[in-house]
DNA sequence: GCCATAATGTACCGAACGGTTAATTTGTCA
DNA sequence: TGACAAATTAACCGTTCGGTACATTATGGC
């Protein structure tokens, strides 16, 4: 065997091997969840060793949490770019809707963990505050749609924005994390690509129609009728 | 020790030992999922042995698929109680609605070994008919409603009965899948009883919306309004 | 250069856990 | 009533898997 090229000069960096012990527990732990993956698994998709997993995490549930933040840190920002524009308060929540949906629908390795966490009680995020974060942030940019919206009276007063950003967040999530028991049951039409432009288009209408007063209802139905 | 009276004549019974056994094993994988759930935990709060548990089921595996089979018989037993009578098709789907949205809510295990049958793609499934039955029926039933609905012109035409179902079936699941990340973004608001009654009704409201006339709707919001 | 400390490699361990062996009891029916 | 199958028990097994002991190598400050 030939001297293959030394390393050059082999440069210890912790932060490298946290980040790609991280990403790779995110993928399996998100495959399999926490109990299913497996250490030995991570580690050798991994460019270092089990012993650095333990050594940077302590153990198989501090590896869970730390790769479940992270991933939700990285994934907030992602979402940190939707910026509102409330000039057309509908116009701003459908494009919020849309949003939504297809950022979930990018996003299943995010979804896949949240449902993980919903297996266990939610018990591993208890203690993060990075949750609140971002769900708040959600709630606010609804808040601020909706109460331009119902200046304008093209939305009903009385709605509660966090209900709104309950119904988007169920109807997106949904779309995701069920995907293949729904797909057992109808066959993969829901989920093609036709057919999940239809579904997008229904859950928009659906939000959007929710909140709106039934003049501006009619009036919106008749001009997009026509 | 006093002779405790002898076991009358001790007969064996099959049936009961594995209607047990699969009592136990749904309980342990809602709990834990299909990694999680230990056998020798089934075993423990079984009346028979570890030994019987592979006996009738072959492995961890059979004992899964036959668990969430003979649940999701069991909870489509339930499901048939709700008969339509579709003498009002905006009642009528209002109800429909409203039963989904309690029961989900009552069988949480049904819930959770969903959401876990999907991190498992769905693959434990994908042989069984029952669902394909279970969900066929629910979608029946939507589509009676609402032909009957656009019939006497209260329904837009055009919706399509699997995609009305799928919405019902996004929000009622997300309801109970979720509660729990839920919880830590929001507080219990949402998951206490006032806040499920409001939501329970929001959810109601947004089906029957997304399937109305402007008209029709204008019409009810102004007669439930006064 | 030297030393404390952080980072890494290797080899290993003990318990948990899914699964099995083999013998015993119970039921059935000719 | 005896033979044969079905049901049940108790003890056991081999592997997987989370976790560790220990030696070794890099790094940064003095």
């Amino acid at each position: 065997m030939a001297k293959e090229p030394r390393k050059t000069q082999w440069k210890q960096d912790p932060d490298t091997v946290k980040a790609d012990i991280l990403r790779v527990a995110v993928e399996q732990f998100a495959a399999h969840g926490l109990t299913g993956a497996r250490i030995d698994e991570i580690a050798k998709q991994t460019a270092t060793s089990k012993r650095m997993i333990y050594y940077y995490f302590g153990d198989k549930e501090g590896l869970y949490r730390a790769a479940l933040e992270m991933h939700y840190r990285q994934v907030r920002e992602g979402e940190g770019q939707f910026v509102v524009s409330v000039t057309d308060p509908v116009q701003a929540l459908r494009d919020l809707v849309e949003f939504s949906f297809d950022f979930h629908a990018e996003n299943p390795n995010f979804v896949r963990l949240i449902a993980i966490e919903n297996t266990h009680h939610g018990k591993y995020l208890e203690h993060s505050d990075v949750i609140r974060q971002l769900n708040q942030r959600a709630v606010d940019t609804v808040a601020e749609i909706y109460s331009k919206g119902v200046e304008e009276g093209v939305f009903r007063a009385g709605c509660v924005p966090v209900e709104v950003h309950w119904a988007i967040s169920a109807l997106c999530f949904y779309n995701v994390s069920n995907q293949h028991t729904f797909k057992l049951g109808f066959g993969a039409r829901v989920h093609s690509p036709e057919g999940q432009k239809a579904i997008r288009r229904n859950v928009a209408d659906m939000i959007v129609q929710s909140v709106m007063t039934p003049e501006a209802l009619a009036r919106d139905l008749a001009s997009r009728g026509q």
